[in-house]
DNA sequence: ACTATACATGATAACGTTAACATTTATAAA
DNA sequence: TTTATAAATGTTAACGTTATCATGTATAGT
């Protein structure tokens, strides 16, 4: 491999001049710029980014942290850092993944897909010492990206509204996070900002699958008669649509079904189901792009929202 | 960030000593192991991989390659390089993300995911230089690891055939990959093997959809009259159903149909989907120890196929 | 006790880069 | 011209680690 050692020797001068001529060109006149670029091309010169982390003492790595209770395949998770690898590439910066707090490599700053609430705390302690960036909002800390999962529920309950329902349902979840928080109290103000009162019985919340949004429609079909179900993931309100297939009430005529995430089962059901579309690809580009900005010395942003596109099925 | 000078300090012997008690533990005492140890531990030492890669002459860097073609976000690639960069992570080992085949970091070896056929002179080229490691399976080229696509479509249609199944439908794929081809050759050899002889209008080729598996089924059901679909992919699959369904044909009774890749979309049509499942993970895994064997002076590996296993649905 | 060997530790230089300061060369001001 | 200033380039040391060679200290064999 190539130094700036051979390029020096080629062109007759110091290293430290062809260090400026590609990190500084504008210190080093044109013409001896010229010849160190081209002797650079042509010996396909590409720094050692472990010597200069060195002198500079920073690493050009990035820790991406998911705690264990995730697992690496799951859709969200793959996407997100796919998407923050991508953009780190192209930034110049390589990417770790840990899986546990201890840290083992040097890095200059991290990113936290799907931290625990639990976990919140200790971040924020470590984002004392290093840029740290968080997917998903937080109210101690503003070094956040996160999807509106407020926004995207809304904006799809007042599509629903805009079709002139009244008696709408919520499948939401169960697990302690914010955004399940977050997402079903976007439904519930949407409501209220059409003047429509959520009836208590309406209102489900269970776990994120299948059989759990199957099961959950059979109950709201038993006790209550919704017009339209409103499911705070596109997993559940797949289990809906069966259930309702099974009992052969059509969607969107009988009852109007709707969707979150958008990973791409919203394809797979028939008619297409309506969904807010998870904006993954542009929260990774956000993410890295958040770290790099900190570690060159941006100030510490304030949490940006990514509000949600909605994607049109036939299932409203 | 502590540094083995510090450890040497508090310890009282020299660096040297220090860097033999973490990297080659048995050529020192064991007082003085413990000794270093402690101190390590207790100042938080971590290794600097720059410092470390620079004498060394090696990055613990992976470079990870994408054609500009495929999506970073697409489920296949996602879940792949999320795979490779936990295990990678495990190993001590970051990862940097290409999306063009001019390399601009250091690294100690290469995978790339999802290569085209075009640019595998090229890889092969690399390779000669570097650990090279392709996640697909080649001619030309030992280094790889592959799901077993003809294995897998074989076994499914044993299945297939094991219920007595004879007019027996394929829906393909028509671009130009080899694992196209392999899925197709699996479907037939298993047909061969049971002497089954597949007639000509009963192989579709299409493209990759829902939409696409939705016109190919209309197609088969007015021309052929068969029993069984295999379809190539489960969306493809997953549009088959909703053919069937549309004409009230009923799954499995009616017609039975099988998928390929089990990304999620085998359970969210009803009866759930009875698919191969592409083992991502256990690729990603197997990838990253790939080329770390070879860096580590291992013979370049014969080719690797994993066996995907069958997900049972009730579509069969 | 005295060598020969194994074991344990230390000193020095090197990896490729850049920061900090030093020097030279060119240009402008007097 | 001379001096002051700016522009261009060079020298040296340092970043944290390990390879290599050198040295010191036990242990065993005679």
């Amino acid at each position: 491999m190539a130094t700036i050692k051979d390029i020096a020797k080629i062109t007759g001068c110091s290293v430290m001049t062809v260090s400026r001529a590609l990190n500084n060109p504008e210190l080093v006149k044109e013409e001896t710029r010229k010849k160190i670029l081209a002797a650079s091309e042509s010996l396909g010169y590409v720094q050692n980014r472990g010597a200069r982390a060195l002198v500079k003492g920073c690493t050009f790595n990035i820790c991406v942290y998911i705690p264990a209770s995730l697992e690496a395949t799951e859709t969200f998770v793959a996407q997100t850092v796919s998407s923050i690898g991508e953009q780190l590439g192209k930034r110049g910066y390589s990417l770790s993944l840990c899986r546990n707090v201890a840290f083992e490599h040097h890095f200059d700053g991290v990113i936290a897909v799907g931290l625990h609430i639990e976990d919140e705390d200790e971040f924020i302690a470590l984002s004392k010492e290093k840029p740290a960036v968080l997917y998903g909002n937080s109210e101690k800390f503003t070094n956040w990206v996160d999807v509106d999962n407020y926004r995207g529920l809304y904006k799809i309950t007042e599509l629903v509204l805009g079709k002139g329902h009244k008696k709408i349902a919520y499948i939401g979840m169960n697990h302690h996070a914010r955004y399940v928080v977050q997402r079903k109290q976007g439904f519930l103000d949407a409501l209220a900002a059409h003047s429509v009162t959520p009836s208590e019985d309406m209102i489900i919340s269970t776990t994120n699958s299948e059989q759990a949004g199957f099961d959950a429609c059979e109950r709201l079909l038993e006790r209550s008669g919704p017009t339209a179900i409103v499911c705070s993931t596109d997993l559940i309100a797949v289990g809906c649509m069966h259930a309702l297939q099974r009992r052969g009430i059509s969607v969107p005529d009988g009852i109007a079904v709707t969707g979150f995430d958008g990973f791409g089962y919203e394809n797979t059901v028939f008619p297409k189901l309506t969904t807010v579309k998870q904006p993954l690809y542009e929260a990774g580009v956000r993410l890295a792009d958040a770290v790099i900005n900190i570690i060159n010395g941006k100030r510490q942003q304030d949490g940006i929202y990514i509000e949600p596109e909605i994607k049109n099925g036939e299932s409203v």
